[in-house]
RNA sequence: GCCUUGGUGGUGGAAUUGGUAGACACGCGGGACUUAAAAUCCCGUGGGCAGCAAUGUCCGUGCGGGUUCAAGUCCCGCCCGAGGUACCA
């Protein structure tokens, strides 16, 4: 009875299948501990090594929280709705929910091969309508909602018609896409349209012409998350700013909560800061400008800048407007006119893309000036499109001094540069440190910048010529994509206004259409669905997914997404593996969602994610073979200096520690059965490199095929093994034989020369035990710490230790057998059933580890001098320093390193080395 | 540019948080078993110098300084890689 891991695991799935043994229900007895994984997006190429590494690692952990005596509740499901499986179904016609289930199918099929306990009861899929149903659900009750800035919280809209019936908007300090103010009379007087029109100004859920991310080769908008460097994240297609009428979220109502949040929560520092630089708080001012008689009407607003350097107000020497911003108007004068709009054009023509590539500094004047209220001296007012619309007011005041950017328009266009700061030179660049003595700026001379900043501040708002404002980056969400495979909006219009579809009527199900492209006359592709009386757009991926952890505890429930007796049980998700890469996306939005529910009383906890571990990307690892040009003959990858040769990406399954099978190599391709080989000591030797995994870099290694050589349990191991979870690393399988070997050594514990299951009733040595507990206490504390690379190492030791000393006593084996079946379970499981336990080791106890086994009686000191380590010496552990010392000077050895010299000091740090200072 | 990380043998990586640098594994070299191979096991393996040898000795954690009895670890100044972000006023 050979380590036959292929046999061992198909019998350890059926009988945890067959037992539902990771089937968990609530139970008031038992602590709860939940335990997430970021569900994947089920995509046509199936499961490569990369996906299961945080996979592999809550596994472990949720075992070991089980074996620890929690209730952990491990599920998994499926991000299903998404723009691959439409794509394909744009170029085959096949429909996305048939390719989406296959694709599921293959997934699950992997997932199964690698024993994770998930309880599969409880999968949800996102393209599921008895799931998209409360993520409908929450759309309404967005759209329902209206956020209050006093109560910190959202509130029902029907409440704001109260208040704005009674007395107006005057009063209220809520979150709005436009500052709007009315009386009671006036809301009175509103028709139904125009009401409806200002309740969307307030709803969480609402409809406004917003500039957006429009990518015309995908035919859809895109979240600024789902767009880099121009481009977009599926696809990598330009990606251009557009105006159009789309469904948003009022995300940033909640980005001061957002901020806060984090402080409570157990997320990485590096994490943490990209969600705060995301959500981009910055303290400053709002300064209004008056604009300059001579050009103005009386009509004319003032002119609002955000600054948060109002300290440098006095060398503020012109404005500058955002090509977007609702200021031009009112300041072009009519000689500058037709220069300002042809400008304007030009920015609009350009791409986000091209504006980053070439950053040329362009702009135009207005005509008009507007009146620096600290100097009132008259500043021109330009145009630029340095300056963005979306943020602050798209206006503001130009410090060329200070700024590196005004600096540069500044001198461009020759506008006066006043410094302000004692010394600095502002010659060649600005000086944009925050720091240093003012100077030409009145009554703030002699302040430092912090000083002045705030004083500055305080007279603003004394006087009235603008208020202290706090702005934040972090904008409110598109929420609508024109797409077929999505969530269908539970909304209809009436007089073109959108109305809710009845709570009962829900969930709204996506229609069958004829094709799934966009209509003749430019409409979403569910303009084609007959007898569609809803809204035609669809939510974005981020919908589904925001919300999913909560529907996890209670997925079947056809009430609520999620009863009050099962979030009060599971409350929140205490550990959540996954990449990085939704940093700014996904963890934005489900702590915004969660935030929501949380304010209507649906859940328990502010927030949905206490502990969170991002596991490293894997990368692969691509392997080469040269062809001599013109030839069929390939040269070892030591000798390709000597010839002229072309690099060939070659499968890397048909590469074993950087050896071609030459064999197998040639069976690879048809035109490469006849190849000849140049060799380096009777080998062929590739080159590599480590590049994304790819197919097209054949470089993709699948988990199947290794769970085939080495069996799922060496593979789990192997993972973790690699190196630190958090780190990105590439998929090498040179050391996966080290680890299969351990796992065949563990075996080989069990089973005597003629290979039976053999194991001593004997009691065990001192040694044996200390070997044991050793490990226990060193595992259990990197489990603890997610260090599950030196985890795997000291199971290694141990049985490296423990074969030195042919263990194969019952009680050692028992115990380590636990204590290696959240890693390795397929094999504790069938040795634990040949031990004789009738139960499964799923259900066993974590071992305690026993410290008075622990302990030595004697100690090995480093004795060092001058810090530098020279000898050891034995010592009892309960001997004093003292002792010590004077033992150490009496060794003989001690005298060559002192050189007849008395020590100055002797330091003895107990239990940890004894330094000689001479 | 800014923020976050990381830099240790031929390779992946350890190092109880300031206390024996290189655990564990891969690879490589040597040996045992075998007709042979596979499998398995044992020994060696950072570099230099000295010695037949046990061993001794110096140098070594990206670079340059510093603090300390003692630095991979702390401080200051650089260099390089990875990820995020960027006309955010």
């Amino acid at each position: 009875m050979e380590y036959n891991f292929l046999r061992i695991e198909e019998k350890c799935r059926k009988l945890w299948e067959e037992n539902g043994v990771y089937k968990v229900e609530i139970d008031p007895d038992k602590p709860k501990y939940y335990v997430l994984d970021m569900f994947p997006y089920p995509s046509g190429a199936g499961l490569h090594v990369g996906h299961p590494l945080g996979y592999i690692a809550s596994d472990i952990y949720s075992r070991y929280k089980r074996l620890k005596g929690f209730n952990v509740l491990h599920p998994m499901g499926y991000d299903a709705f998404g723009l691959p499986a439409e794509q394909y179904a744009i170029q085959t016609g096949q429909h996305p929910e048939i390719t989406t289930r296959q694709n599921i199918a293959r997934y699950r099929e992997q997932l199964d091969k690698l024993g994770f306990s998930f309880d599969w009861s409880r999968e949800v899929r996102t393209c599921d309508p008895e799931y998209y149903k409360w993520t409908q659900w929450a759309f309404l009750q967005m759209f329902d909602s209206y956020y209050c800035y006093d109560a910190r919280q959202a509130r029902p809209i029907a409440e704001l018609i109260e208040v704005f019936e009674a007395e107006g908007n005057a009063r209220l300090n809520i979150a709005c896409t436009e500052e709007i103010s009315f009386t009671a009379d006036e809301w009175k007087s509103k028709s139904e349209i125009e009401r409806q029109e200002t309740l969307m100004n307030y709803r969480i859920a609402y409809l406004a012409d917003t500039m957006v991310n429009w990518c015309p080769a995908l035919g859809t908008v895109l979240a600024n998350d789902e767009v880099k460097d121009g481009l977009s994240e599926r696809g990598g297609y330009p990606v251009e700013q557009r105006k159009m009428r789309q469904w948003c979220l009022r995300v940033s109502a909640y980005a001061e909560r957002l901020l806060k949040g984090l402080d409570e929560i157990d997320w990485t520092d590096a994490l943490k800061e990209t969600q705060r630089n995301w959500i981009g708080r910055s303290e400053g001012a709002e300064i209004y400008f008056k604009q300059a008689k001579k050009n103005a009407s009386e009509e004319n607003a003032d002119i609002v800048v955000f600054t948060t350097r109002a300290d440098t107000i006095f060398g503020a020497t012109f404005m500058v407007l955002a090509p977007e911003s609702e200021y031009v108007d009112q300041t072009v004068t009519t000689d500058r006119k037709a220069e300002v709009e042809a400008y304007i054009d030009a920015t609009k023509r350009r791409t986000e893309r091209e504006r980053i590539a070439d950053r040329k500094v362009t702009g135009v004047f207005t005509g008009s000036y507007a009146i620096n209220p600290f100097t009132d001296t008259e500043i021109p007012i330009w145009i630029s499109d340095y300056v963005l619309a979306g943020y602050g007011t798209g206006a503001i005041m130009a410090v060329p001094a200070h700024d590196s950017r005004d600096y540069a328009f500044a001198k461009h266009f020759d506008l006066p540069i006043v410094p302000l700061i004692e010394g600095c030179d502002v010659s060649e660049e600005s000086f944009d440190a925050k720091e240093g003595i003012m100077v030409n700026s009145g009554f703030l001379n002699g302040l430092t910048v912090p000083q002045a900043i705030a004083k500055a501040k305080e007279y603003v708002a004394e006087k009235e010529i603008g208020r202290i404002k706090v702005n934040y980056r972090l904008r409110d969400a598109i929420f609508s994509r024109q797409r077929y495979w999505g969530e269908p909006f539970p909304i209809y219009y009436k007089d073109e206004m959108p109305y809710p579809v009845a709570l009962n009527d829900l969930p709204i199900e996506l229609p069958e259409v004829d094709k799934f492209l966009p209509t003749e006359t430019g409409e979403p592709p569910l303009g084609r669905a007959k007898n569609w009386k809803y809204e035609l757009n669809t939510m974005p991926g981020f919908a589904g997914s925001s919300a999913y952890y909560l529907r996890y505890m209670d997925p079947h429930n056809s009430n609520e997404l999620v009863s009050s007796e099962a979030n009060k049980y599971w409350r929140d998700v205490d550990l959540y593996v996954g990449g990085t890469e939704h940093a700014t996306g996904h963890l934005i939005y489900s702590r915004f969602w969660n935030k929501f529910l949380y304010d209507l009383g649906k859940v328990v906890c502010d927030e949905p994610f206490r502990k969170l571990v991002n596991q490293g990307m894997i990368q692969g690892r691509s392997n080469f073979v040269y062809r001599v040009k013109g030839t069929n003959t390939f040269v070892s990858h030591g000798l390709i200096d000597k010839y002229d040769t072309t690099e060939i990406h070659v499968d890397v399954n048909i590469v074993h520690n950087d050896v071609l099978d030459v064999k197998q190599f040639r069976n690879w391709r048809p035109e490469y059965e006849t190849a000849e080989f140049i060799l380096e000591d009777g080998e062929y030797k590739c080159g590599w490199a480590v590049e994304k995994m790819s197919k097209s870099m054949h470089n993709v290694v699948n988990p199947d095929d290794i769970v085939v050589t080495y069996g799922a349990d060496t593979l789990r191991l192997y993972e973790m093994f690699l190196g630190p979870l958090e780190q990105s690393k590439p998929w090498d399988t040179k050391g996966i034989d080290g680890v299969h070997r351990f796992l065949r050594k563990f075996w080989r514990l069990f089973h005597n020369d003629e290979h039976e299951f053999y194991v001593s009733d004997e009691e065990a040595s001192p040694l044996e035990l200390k070997i044991l507990h050793k490990t226990i206490k060193k595992v259990e504390a990197d489990i603890e710490s997610f260090s599950f690379n030196t985890a795997v190492s000291a199971f290694m030791i141990c049985v490296n230790e423990l074969g030195e000393q042919k263990c194969n006593k019952r009680a050692i084996l028992q115990e380590l057998t636990v204590l290696l079946s959240p890693f390795a379970p397929h094999i504790a499981e069938e040795l634990w059933g040949l031990l004789g336990s009738d139960t499964s080791v799923v259900t066993a106890e974590f071992p305690k580890y026993d410290p008075a086994l622990l302990v030595e009686n004697s100690f090995e000191y480093p004795v060092s001098f001058n810090g530098k380590m020279r000898f050891k010496m034995e010592f009892p552990m309960d001997a004093d320093s003292a002792s010590i010392e004077k033992a150490v000077l009496a060794n003989p050895q001690s005298k060559k390193y002192t050189e007849g010299k008395d020590p100055k000091k002797i330091i003895v740090v107990k239990g940890k080395i004894v330094n000689v200072v001479i």
